[in-house]
DNA sequence: TTTTAGCACTCTCATGCCGAGAGTGCTAAA
DNA sequence: TTTAGCACTCTCGGCATGAGAGTGCTAAAA
């Protein structure tokens, strides 16, 4: 790694933050106007060639301005950026429209989405919660048409799961509570493994219930079970660099294809802790279609329990430093709900 | 109305259909050759200039070829497009795929939205179906811990509905089941008004839930109350016309922001019947953002009983008539299904 | 040794010009 | 009514040109 001298540290942050603002390649003479720099421009333009060659800087052409290379803008998250938090009124107003919302897990998925996009001016996805040991909490059968029985699931992160069955024969809504209040009574509180280990307890109609909650199970167990919340798609689409609208193109499809998601978040997110916010510059290398953007991907939830993931998506000339506070802030604040309604449940 | 000779007509069905697949001004001499026709250019050519004040084609610049205005679309649309059917084989496969999604609405709503996204190459919109008259069905109440108590509440129309509330007082899951058995019995298929004429029959507990209930129905009534399903935002960024992306973010927007989306369901697809498609072109004037697309948008539901909307969005050189037969397969393929899923309710 | 002034050089971008090509409208003949 | 012929118009790509911004280098100053 080279170590750059502390003016060096500040030529590319300043750099950094004018191209960020204008898009458009930074000259020696526009940054000492810019920011009243005391030192003529020949100097910084011999601090340029330093950080050109040390990798963190580029020309897009011969005798043009520089502009920040994906490696710039890494040293610049990891060593520069500092740890910034959102204005104290913004924060307030956040965690308001949130505690607002009420217990409705859908609307603060929403609400997330929506929040990242408007802070960070970028498109954003947040997926809703999973749980990582899924414990079974309640069931309710409820008769709808002869053999026809709904199944109303309720899991212990708080999500609820209805499905519709046909049963063999017509059971009477009597004997359908007493399935339901059998199951529940047994079953409270376990995951998969407890319940397959009780499959003798019960009767014939309670097995295909059993049956029916263990493939929910399953399912629930793949990464992106439930929706992906996504907002402000458009809002890439009003960066200079996604003008031609073939990059742009590229990037917002991953946001859409779900396979691709998947792969990206499983990739990343699962790999990292709760606390920390993940920033991806420019694909890193292994997703082409990101070539010109950047993530910025967190975790929520309650560690071991039920979790999510989250992020933004933008140019890779992005405002990291907010963008990383908004994700940051957000995905706290997800956090704290979910806990605070694991622990009103249990 | 000016009448159109029949030679006519087929010209500017030609010159649409030319339109639509190059994207490019369409010349007298090329359609001749494109379609082998035995009249010469000067022929097509006098014909053109007939269209063209009739207002139906206009040119880009002096000598130039035609392109179709929005004018031309409509005619096109009403008078010469006919009604096509998706082939016999891509009707199997799409119903297959929608009776392999068992009874799951959510999926059945993120199924209908890939199909349209898929076969019409634009970007597709679904709402979840809509209660027109809400009636109660069934209530769960499940106490989760002290004075939290989880509602889960089935309308007729298949919705669950859940929501967390926190009583003045403790209460037993015991006394919960037998306030939701007696509110099931009572209020059983009855609407907001039927609910309201019975509300001295209940005790202080039940006249929580039948306020919340009652709220619930509120909030149904409202129209894109549940979610709206996208898919395929990014097949019209794949357009020519929309490669400098103003434009493109534009139209986007509409259906990324649910108050400009709200307004135009509301203004179209309520007048409509259950059965016709409506085909917006240009924006038909109303909505500035959408100039340069055209929006082919269906109902589908039981009428009466619970509907929803879907559409399809694209460029106004969009191939109609494999759009509309898509929305309108789609949208009956719905249509069964819900009303299906309503008849084994009953 | 570091910083700065000066200067020649390079490259983009906007502009204007030019010719090829496509397509038209018009006229007169079939 | 249709068609052939022809002059005309307009776009588009290529090319040259000049202004402007910014660089790298050198030599002097601090």
């Amino acid at each position: 790694m080279i170590t750059l001298t502390e003016r060096q540290r500040l030529i590319l942050a300043l750099i950094i933050h004018t191209y960020v603002e204008t898009a458009q390649p930074v000259g020696s003479k526009a940054l000492i106007e810019r920011y009243k720099l005391d030192t003529s421009s020949a100097t910084i333009r011999n601090e340029m060639v330093e950080l050109t060659e040390a990798g963190f800087l580029r020309q897009p052409y011969t005798s043009a301005g520089r502009v920040p290379t994906e490696e710039g803008y890494r040293y610049f998250v990891r060593q520069l950026m500092g740890q910034t938090e959102l204005p104290m009124n913004t924060r307030r107003t956040i965690t308001h429209q949130f505690y607002q919302a009420g217990r409705d897990v859908n609307r603060w998925m929403r609400l997330a989405a929506s929040v990242l996009a408007h802070q960070s001016q970028g498109a954003s996805l947040v997926t809703s919660p999973r749980p990582e040991s899924a414990r079974f909490k309640h069931l309710s059968l409820i008769s709808t048409h002869g053999r026809q029985v709904l199944m109303v699931m309720v899991w212990s992160g708080g999500q609820v799961r209805q499905q519709m069955l046909t049963l063999a024969e017509p059971v009477s809504q009597e004997q359908l509570s007493t399935a339901a209040g059998h199951i529940n009574l047994v079953c409270a509180g376990l995951d998969a493994d407890g319940i397959a280990a009780l499959s003798t307890q019960f009767d014939a109609l309670e097995q295909d219930m059993i049956k029916l909650i263990r493939e929910e199970l399953e399912r629930m167990k793949q990464f992106v079970s439930g929706e992906v919340y996504r907002d402000g798609l458009t809002n890439v689409l009003a960066e200079p660099e996604f003008a031609e609208s073939e990059s742009a193109r590229k990037a917002l499809r991953v946001l859409e294809e779900r396979s691709l998601l998947e792969d990206l978040l499983s990739r990343t997110v699962l790999t990292s802790g709760m606390d920390d916010v993940q920033v991806l510059i420019g694909g890193e290398g292994t997703w082409e279609d990101l070539r010109d953007c950047s993530m910025v991907l967190g975790r929520y939830g309650a560690p071991g329990l039920v979790t999510g993931a989250l992020g933004v998506l933008g140019p890779t000339r992005m405002a990291y430093g907010r963008t990383v506070s908004t994700v940051r802030f957000v995905s706290g604040l997800l956090s704290d709900l979910v806990i605070e309604m694991l622990a009103e449940e249990t």
